[in-house]
RNA sequence: GCUCCCAUAGCUUAACGGAUAAAGCAACGGUCUUCUAAACCGUAGAGUGUUGGUUCGAUUCCAACUGGGAGCGCCA
């Protein structure tokens, strides 16, 4: 069913239609009052229209409430300001749309007209490293992402691509044959490969033979090396359980979990694909994409652009002078190995800021190579210490995913006990996890993606104001009524609404589609929060003015309607942000 | 040097070219015999880094500048 913005919105194209033909100008028309005193709903368009045709706005804008006269979806429009045309709801359409989105499991959201096959990339690790605070953004982003579009009927793939190739795995291959703790290698999988590592790489640097030594493992490894083949696929299959682990806190799932590795049989492939095109050519031993000169000097990701308008190549190499490939090589195998055999419409990547050049280069590769794929990069800022220095990776001071979750998990049960002492032990576990989690995910997800985050315990686990917890509780609210009303709400023929919080946070509900399609179209779920936060607000406002277990009649039964659908859409928006609901806290 | 990103209240942020820039935290003051006070209500607090430009209208678009961050040929 429509949200109302896409009913007001149908009507006022409509109506544009008839009376500026061909001249109109292209929509959106209508958006969302940011002030609720001057109604529900607003159009520019007369103003819009009148700045075409040199014509006096709010004349125009009289026009047009004419011409829209009287509808069931709203009352009848003002004009205000220099041209606005407002709309206010109807309570009846607001009623009646309340009760068939309560009698809908999908709160009335339609599918996808077009269902999109899309590929989500996200999370990423390297299998020998563990899985830190950089991890974060990008695995519950990509969730996040992956369940909001499964939700508007898209075709949704999940995939994991892990670093499970190159040239680390020489020093990894070499560290682990040196060293005989293997109790610790079956313990802790990747914490021990990544002290290897971290040991071999170090040694090698003042020892040459070491350095030398490691280039042979990785070598035998490429040539099939049984031995190493071997070791490298122990490493992987232990790696892959020991960060299932984290997943499944985290309750993050991949369709699939293809690593670089995986695509090693396309790669020269995908290079002499380039060069018989003519879009790849060699260039000091390495073979690289150049700028063919037909994007304007400013967009293209070819060429950097020196001081007084000279350029100079920035080429994306495809293949290294030693012969071997890189990332360019496995994103671009990737690629068409997606188009080939998953029919992608789109690819999103969700990945940090600074590989927005590596992406610019990609897109622009894959687009002369008509591979014909949606391509986006959703990229998120950095995390950072209270120095507001990105923290490092390999200094010993980098935050591990687990320990976070572990002292989120801790902190949160910290406060249960205190505010819940009654609970048991075991109850106060599980709530700690869900809330805990929950508000991990819900502060880097409520908050615009693009922003660098300051990695701070006290905000990442604040229980005040836009959180999780917040949301949790007024969900646990509504489920206390239905708890202590002994069934769920009634199956009622109509909705009465007469209050102004009543009719206030019906109209927040049947917005619940419009968040979900923004969140979607901008790859942002932070504004799936604010709408959520919002929705929570205006429920409190209804719980604090009107009384659901005491009220009688019509008056009760509609609030016990309002207060199921309220509780529906809270728990399927956290839970399209990858956040579990409980029914007490 | 070049490119990209960021700059809004004490702090963290929001604002889909539009009306008196919106929240949370912190501060101050109220509200539990009444569906869970992890809540609600109220007060105070900014004119959006600077300078111009486009527009009927700019936090939003454009240009230049200042400050911070990131990236820039064989790492991923």
């Amino acid at each position: 069913m429509k949200t109302p913005r896409q009913e007001v919105e149908a009507i006022v194209a409509a109506t544009a239609q008839t009376l500026y033909g061909a001249d109109v100008s292209a929509g959106p028309y209508v958006r969302p009052c940011p002030d609720t005193r001057h109604g529900d709903f607003q159009t520019n368009l007369a103003m819009v229209q009148a700045k075409k045709a040199g014509k006096n706005p709010r004349e125009l804008a009289q026009q047009i409430v004419d011409a829209l006269a009287e509808h069931s979806v709203f009352e009848k429009p003002e004009i205000a300001g220099p041209g606005f045309v407002n709309f206010r709801l109807k309570a009846g359409y607001c009623a009646a749309q309340t009760h068939a989105r309560s009698q809908d499991v999908r709160l009335g959201v339609e599918p996808a007209v077009q269902p999109l096959k899309v590929v989500i990339d996200y999370s990423g690790p390297n299998i020998a490293k563990e899985l830190h605070v950089g991890h974060l953004r990008s695995t519950i982003l990509g969730d996040s992402l992956a369940r909001l579009f499964r939700f508007l009927g898209h075709n949704v793939i999940s995939d994991n691509h892990l670093g499970d190739w190159g040239t680390q795995f020489g020093i990894v291959i070499l560290g682990y044959k040196r060293d005989t703790n293997k109790e610790r290698f079956e313990q802790d999988p990747i914490g021990y490969l990544e002290e290897v590592y971290v040991r071999t790489q170090n040694a090698s640097k003042t020892d040459d033979t070491i350095r030398e030594a490691a280039r042979a493992e990785l070598v035998k490894l490429q040539a099939g090396d049984p031995e190493n083949v071997a070791l490298w696929k122990s490493f992987i299959d232990h790696s892959l359980q020991s960060l299932d682990r984290t997943y499944s806190r985290l309750d993050v799932k991949f369709d699939y979990t293809l690593g670089e590795s995986f695509y090693n049989d396309r790669l020269p492939g995908v290079v002499k694909a380039l060069l018989d095109a003519g879009i790849a050519r060699e260039t000091e031993g390495a073979i690289a994409v150049f700028s063919d000169g037909t994007l304007p000097q400013k967009d293209d990701p070819f060429i950097v652009t020196e001081k007084g308008g000279a350029f100079r190549d920035n080429p994306f190499l495809i293949r290294k002078s030693d012969g071997g490939f890189n990332y360019a090589t496995t994103d671009l195998a990737t690629l068409q190995y997606r188009k080939e055999h998953f029919h992608a419409d789109k690819v999103i990547y969700v990945t940090d800021s600074r590989q927005q050049m590596h992406f610019a280069q990609l897109f622009a590769t894959e687009k002369r190579w008509n591979l014909g794929l949606n391509l986006q990069h959703v990229w998120f800022g950095a995390i950072l210490g209270a120095d507001k220095k990105p923290l490092k990776t390999r200094d010993g001071g980098t935050v591990k995913l687990r320990a976070l979750l572990d002292e989120a998990q801790e902190r949160a049960e910290k406060i249960i006990t205190e505010k819940r002492p009654d609970l048991e032990a075991d109850k106060r576990n599980d709530l700690a996890q869900v809330v805990g989690i929950g508000a991990l995910k819900y502060a880097d997800l409520a908050q615009n993606r693009n922003l660098d985050y300051v990695f701070n315990w006290d905000k990442l686990l604040a229980f005040d104001g836009n959180t999780a917890p917040y949301l949790i509780n007024a969900y646990v609210r509504i489920r206390a009524i239905f708890r202590k009303l002994g069934s769920e709400a009634p199956q009622v023929e109509r909705l009465v609404l007469a209050e102004e919080a009543e009719i206030a946070l019906a109209k927040k509900l049947l917005d619940f589609g419009d968040s979900l399609t923004l969140a979607a179209d901008e790859y942002r779920p932070h504004y799936l929060c604010v709408y959520l936060f919002e929705l929570a607000g205006l429920f409190h406002k209804f719980y604090e003015h009107c009384p659901v277990l005491i009220s009688e009649g019509e008056t009760k039964t509609s609030r016990l309607v309002l207060c199921a659908l309220t509780a529906q859409t809270l728990k399927t928006g956290l839970a399209l942000l990858g956040i579990k609901t409980v029914e007490q806290m």
